[in-house]
DNA sequence: TTCGTTGCAAAAGGTTTGCATACCA
DNA sequence: TGGTATGCAAACCTTTTGCAACGAA
């Protein structure tokens, strides 16, 4: 599905962060892994996750790296309805919104044109400086909506 | 400033919730101040004040009181980069989005009818149920930018 | 060797909850 | 009187931090 290996990219996506180091190399793979197959995932389900996959990395070790991997560009951060931080690989560097499942956790990108232009048409008649948005979408995904649950 | 002086305002919205109290009404007219001098604020400091104003108020208390108001649809809750919750008493029922200072917290609130528009535009084509949207906007007030601070 | 990184556990910060008491209706 | 709201403190959750041991360059 990748045109290269996750642990080569992994590896060299690590070395941006400084030094190279088998746990950071770990943490990067599955985020990657969970960026292809869920989208959005929580240091905390990440770390659970190396631990069934007798992958064991610190906790702290995965704050730090998907901290250093925000701050460095390479992951979007949102925040849940519950107040976690959910982490998002991001191959490239291009500003993007997403529309999130809140019953998988599923994300897809969505067209955002029209947000941008709104957004920077606000900042530019608003008087106020360095302006930034955040736009966050949920709902219910049509796999989610159409089987199981039949509330509301 | 207001047609109708904050207590009387305040009783009233309490009734909404269910039973009167003393303490509910105390944290509504205080979160109505609010409003009208910063926009949003945190329980915590909304705590913080009535102790200081001699009005001593449990914290689950202001808690509650505004988790429910949110949950009535007479507050608006955001999270700022730290986590924490933000409440904003809502006078009208409509959905409106702010433009909030990082420097002194000031909200203003902007025309955004085009992403509104665009929401729903996103909400009909992907095929998601239920769709919700959360915008943010931050910058730096006039206020705040040209005077102290130069960086940047 | 050097210095950044890891891991553990404890701290921190915000929010929620259990339970006895107080009080509105 | 009956039942809901309060207040305190402890529990909870996620995230951060101190520090000794470890390992990449």
């Amino acid at each position: 599905m990748n045109s290269r290996p996750r642990v080569a990219l992994a590896t060299e996506e690590v070395s941006l962060l400084g030094r190279f180091t088998q746990q950071r190399a770990i943490v990067l793979e599955a985020l990657i892994e969970a960026e292809e197959t869920e989208g959005f995932v929580s240091a905390r389900s990440l770390h659970t996750r190396l631990l069934a996959a007798h992958a064991p990395v610190g906790l702290s070790t995965v704050y730090r790296t998907l901290s250093a991997l925000a701050e460095a560009g390479r992951a979007d951060v949102i925040r849940d309805m519950h107040g976690e931080r959910l982490f998002r690989y991001r191959p490239g560097s291009d500003h993007r919104h997403y529309l999130i499942c809140t019953e998988c956790g599923v994300s897809m990108p969505v067209d955002s044109d029209s947000v941008e232009t709104w957004a920077a048409d606000v900042a530019r008649t608003s008087g106020f400086a360095d302006v930034r948005h955040t736009v966050e979408l949920t709902g219910v995904c049509p796999d989610c909506g159409t089987s199981g649950d039949g509330s509301s």
